[in-house]
DNA sequence: TTGCGTATCTGGTCTAGACCAAGTTGTTTT
DNA sequence: AAAACAACTTGGTCTAGACCAGATACGCAA
């Protein structure tokens, strides 16, 4: 005996393993039919269709555009948090095509978790700056750096939209020592949410980063937020 | 303007942060309000309340029991998946009671995604044992293993809810060569939400494991779903 | 004391709508 | 051709209930 949401799924999910192997007649672009189209065809009620939906997504078969509408989840992005690979040349691998967009940069004094992880004192402020990353259009990765003030001064703004790590080599002599990566499943709101095309409360996966150039100084915290569906992480052995 | 199902999200997140900070006051013993009586409280509705408490548990906040409640999440395990350390000394390690139950073990033709991994052809079998595990009497881990079953003939029975790692060293001189994990945020179904006590669809962080014994040859093939909001994985870098 | 059945409580699922705000599209005006 | 507006479509949010199934607590009988 299954639930209708389940039904519903399950018949979703076919069709979109369909879509995945070729067969392009179901969804035109990628787009799930509207949710009262759906209750028609089922003749069910939005609440039952949505909490199907929301198992796909949850799945991360497909994701929602914020008032777009539901689409199928292209391939994910396969990503090794701990390897310096710059977004471009990943995302070109894989045959998908980035963008980078700086949505923010400012001089605070920064978050708590930042200031700790950095070793600040005082009145030692640190560089925000906000990105945006995209893949084929959609947005992907929303993306906090913060990065001490004093050692990053006169930071070039031209360059802030590609690859930081060869930014801080080239212009600051940074040479990584070690770094820890966090994961865990998390959710957005707010501008997070926004700029990423989700709603508040959608789930995400959170990469926290903190790069050492010696044992103990820290020169770089990160808060990447990865729409779920459009990332997988890879782990090799040490 | 918040929506309503925001400001109840506040609201309990609030009081979350306060029980975890020590002020036991609100939630007895871990357990929030039913929907029933945070409806009364906020004169609205289920699906306003509902709303709020997935998006908590999208968080990791808080996590549910089918049908029995919704309950303050614990502190996380931190957990690296691509070390060797044992399940019940890592939770020990962090004040954690560690369990764990074996469901099941097979000797069948597998899936062929584990069948590819280890590198089996024509009738060769796998091994297949479901576990799953518990952190303070509450269900964490379901985690599925294929070996190759020429390779572990004569499994000993007595120790498959231990270290599966000690066991295949002591008793079959395995040695680790190297390993991949793959991680993604993925929903659970069927017999293993039930064992998590979670409902279909639910979001899952799953780790994918494939561990060779030399450049080529693959021993183990493992799939881990965890309960995301029990989890956090700590990478460093290599 | 130990089962066992029962009443009650909980979330799980669903009906049948409503209104809103943002995104899309087509038409008109400049 | 470009800008502005209007009409329409989409998901986002919410109301006010209903019934079901599993979990739990409790009282009663063995």
């Amino acid at each position: 005996m299954l639930s209708a949401n389940i039904e519903i799924r399950d018949y979703l999910a076919n069709l979109i393993a369909k879509y995945n192997g070729g067969n392009v007649e179901h969804f035109s672009a990628g787009r799930l039919p509207s949710e009262r189209e759906l209750v028609e065809q089922f003749s069910s009620t939005r609440i039952t269709v949505r909490d199907a939906l929301v198992k796909l997504e949850a799945e991360g078969l497909i994701y929602r555009s914020n008032r777009r509408g539901w689409f199928v989840a292209p391939s994910r992005l396969v990503y090794d948090p701990s390897s310096r690979v710059n977004f471009y040349l990943l995302a070109a691998q894989q045959n998908k095509a980035p963008a980078t967009q700086l949505i923010s940069q400012r001089c605070i004094k920064g978050p708590a978790e930042a200031r700790e992880a950095l070793g600040l004192i005082a009145k030692e402020k640190v560089i925000e700056l906000v990105r945006l990353r995209s893949l084929n259009g959609r947005p992907v990765l929303f993306e906090t750096i913060y990065l001490p003030e004093q050692r990053f001064p006169k930071l070039n703004k031209a360059r802030l939209e590609g690859s930081l790590t060869t930014l801080m080599e080239d212009e600051y002599s940074v040479a990584i020592c070690h770094e820890d990566n966090r994961i865990r499943v998390s959710a957005v709101y707010d501008q997070v949410a926004e700029s990423l095309s989700l709603i508040n409360g959608a789930p995400c996966l959170e990469v926290t980063r903190i790069r050492y150039e010696s044992d103990r100084q820290a020169f770089e915290f990160d808060k990447e937020c990865w729409v779920h569906s459009a990332i997988e992480l890879s782990i090799p052995s040490k």
